[in-house]
DNA sequence: TAGTATTGTAGTCAAATATACTATAAGTTA
DNA sequence: TAACTTATAGTATATTTGACTACAATACTA
């Protein structure tokens, strides 16, 4: 691991203490069949060889922080509109064990449905793990996921941000079961109903979905246009 | 700006891209009079010299971030033990005028009165500012701030944080300021006592304040202990 | 084609909570 | 002692939540 650098101006060797090696880590949410998953990706060569880790990647000295991470998720991934965010710095000193590495947590919502997420995926295999199917990770990557799944579950009672986990058309049982999931709890179905669409946040699409074998129910779109106007007007999400 | 670096093993210079120059900002909230207040200091030297902005310092080679922000928050005020949060991580590529620097974003609560907060400051100086007070800061630490009040917005209201603003004894009015000057709205006496003590998360101390020139009102403290036990029945704090 | 299973959707009712008040008590100050 | 300030108790109504019942629509299957 490099400890000592130059100063460009004087030549000199600076102190090491000021620079810093410094990464992105993504924790990239899915939801399939009732289940929340996420996408992890094993390392192809290193010392953490066959591990099973988070896809992450480097700072580029011209980008910002989210542009690396949208940009670190669009060459795996392929995706460039998802819901990222960003979580938190973890910067032990012995989280890397070749020496000193910050990491920079992010976590990203994606439409699993609607894209091939694996298609960006080129060395290394990728793979989906719902979140009792993740073992050991390498580095800290648990602590990281462990964190990004509390941070998810605050967020997603306070934010509509759990619609980037459905499809761009969905039913209201398919959000309840996401709720469900999420957050580990039951919920009442009509209950859950009245009070989603009370919201008036859900856009009627006047379809139903087709190829089930029972009732077909409603679909719905979430438009963050409306969102913001009935936020501007003082609402409150609230689960 | 430092731009190249070493690899201690083969002696070549590294690309740049890998190590970044990183730092700790902190804002350190305060509570004085029925208002929110932020202490700022004034940059001495360099080209900021005579502007005002956050605290901060560097993150040494040997130490989590976190030990890193309470070690300058203790340099700089003295304290040992005051709440102390990561907030984000800032790398706007342009936010610092001399070449990349990401900074790490914290933010602290301390009880201002049983404290004298600008004793560990030295060279610079120090001082105490309410939130409309805030002119033109250093850098990216406006976007700093505003970004850590609507944090502590958000968390004031999720976890009983709002006491490290506190002195060690409070009444029940001084909460119910503290919620209306951090949130920004009006709360009504009655309503708000009841709700609070409903909680049955402050300790009644069987005192009452001194030299006020009205009625006195009892005493009250949180403590962390009770809040454990709660949490661990289910209890959800939330104003 | 009747029956059964599954899911969607509507409605009811009591309990809990929030909200807007009024009233009074306990002090301080003039 | 009167006026004033703040603490504290109480009340009445609206709103929300939670548990539950009922029934409609559709697909499958015997």
């Amino acid at each position: 691991m490099v400890k000592k650098f130059i100063d460009e101006e004087s030549g000199k060797v600076v102190e090491e203490k000021v620079m810093n090696a410094i990464t992105i880590d993504c924790v990239i949410f899915g939801f399939d069949q009732g289940k929340l998953e996420v996408l992890l990706v094993e390392h192809g060569s290193g010392i953490s060889k066959g591990k099973w880790g988070l896809p992450g990647g480097w700072i580029k000295e011209d980008e910002s922080i989210d542009n690396a991470a949208h940009r670190v998720l669009q060459e795996l991934t392929g995706i460039e509109d998802l819901y990222l965010e960003q979580l938190k710095a973890f910067g032990d000193p012995k989280r890397f064990p070749l020496g000193r590495v910050i990491t920079i947590g992010y976590y990203a919502l994606i439409k699993k449905a609607d894209y091939d997420v694996k298609a960006g995926f080129t060395a290394s295999d990728a793979k989906w793990y719902t979140m009792d199917q993740v073992k050991d990770l390498i580095y800290d990557h648990n602590e990281i996921l462990s964190y990004s799944l509390k941070h998810l579950r605050n967020r997603v009672r306070q934010a509509p941000i759990g619609f980037n986990l459905l499809p761009e058309k969905f039913t209201l049982l398919q959000i309840m079961q996401l709720y469900q999931e999420v957050l580990n709890i039951e919920l009442d179905k009509p209950n859950f109903r009245r009070k989603i669409l009370k919201m008036k946040l859900l856009v009627d699409l006047k379809e139903k979905e087709k190829n089930v074998s029972h009732r077909a129910a409603k679909l719905y779109k979430f438009d963050p246009e409306i969102y913001k106007q009935l936020t501007d007007k003082g609402f409150n999400f609230e689960i």
